[in-house]
DNA sequence: GTAGGATGCTAAC
DNA sequence: TTAGCCTCCTACG
């Protein structure tokens, strides 16, 4: 369940759990990481950090473990690794002998270099979960484009740690049409949307949930029954498609954008221009 | 039991 | 633009 928010999650979940914390076992069953897990072995975890959705374990003497979760990946926290042995589908083991962290199925799990990791951050943009980053290189690039707000929202070079989730629901809070071109924003809706994510991602990070409805949208104010599906928090349009919009009961849409399911209310999310028609929204391109 | 989809990303065409 | 990667869960027989 990968979004940003997880991985900062994560971060503080691992320093919580293992930063030095004495020499950590790292092993890894599946045997995909196993000649880095065989020098990483008896090491001490000195930091955890997160990036977007990148995260990275610290170990002094011999570099950082970078994983990325990518679509499927899975991370549980346990305790008592010898009463609970890992699959061999884990990746990935860290233990001490009263907690332990399996990783499944992640895109990326590797031992880099600190140079590796500078160029990591070097191709990432500003991460609202960050809180020296600076919201302006990315709406220098929004500004320069004609590429959707919608596509561009998930261009980790453009903006990190916003995922499909997060895309959907902060145009739809901002009522932007997912469809406008990234010059077509305007600085007052950069800093609206960059000003959101960064508190509904810190909401996230601390409920470990994606939630993004208003007080006055939650199933108690409205009296609808709440969202029955495997994320658990309350959204707008994710996933909602074909369904009444909490705000002006039309019909959610859902459409592919780059390869993802975008979702979006024509009505609230109507184009600037078109807004103070009374006609349905213009045709979109394909 | 099996197919298909999912909050992601990259390399190759 | 597409295929490919990696795992888990749900829906459907």
């Amino acid at each position: 369940m990968p979004e940003g928010h997880t991985i900062h999650r994560l971060a503080a979940d691992h320093r919580e759990r293992f930063q030095d914390c004495g020499p950590l076992r790292v092993t890894s069953p599946q045997g995909k990481f196993s000649d880095s897990a065989a020098l990483l072995d008896g090491q001490e975890m000195d930091t955890a950090e997160a990036h977007g959705k990148h995260l990275f374990l610290g170990f002094a003497d011999t570099g950082w473990i970078h994983i990325h979760l990518g679509l499927f990946g899975k991370v549980n926290f346990g305790t008592a690794a010898a009463a609970n042995p890992p699959t061999d589908t884990v990746r990935l083991r860290l233990a001490t002998k009263d907690a332990y962290v399996d990783l499944r199925g992640p895109t990326t799990c590797a031992l880099i270099t600190d140079e590796e990791k500078q160029a990591i951050h070097e191709r990432l943009g500003p991460d609202p979960l960050r809180p020296q980053d600076d919201p302006a290189p990315a709406y220098a690039r929004i500004t320069r484009s004609r590429t959707t707000i919608a596509a561009l929202l998930m261009d980790q070079k453009v903006i990190a740690g916003v995922g499909n989730v997060y895309r959907a629901e902060v145009l739809f809070r901002h009522r932007i049409d997912p469809y406008t071109p990234g010059k077509d924003i305007r600085p007052a809706q950069w800093t609206a949307i960059w000003d959101d994510l960064v508190a509904l991602m810190r909401e996230g990070v601390r409920l470990n949930r994606i939630d993004t409805v208003r007080p006055e949208h939650t199933p108690e104010a409205m009296g609808r029954p709440p969202r029955v599906d495997d994320h658990g928090g309350e959204v707008y349009v994710y996933r909602r498609a074909t369904m009444p919009c909490h705000i002006c009961g039309g019909e959610i849409r859902t459409a592919d954008l780059a390869a993802r399911n975008l979702f979006w209310c024509p009505k609230c999310q109507r184009p600037a221009r078109s807004r103070r028609k009374a006609e349905a929204p213009l045709p979109r391109p394909a």
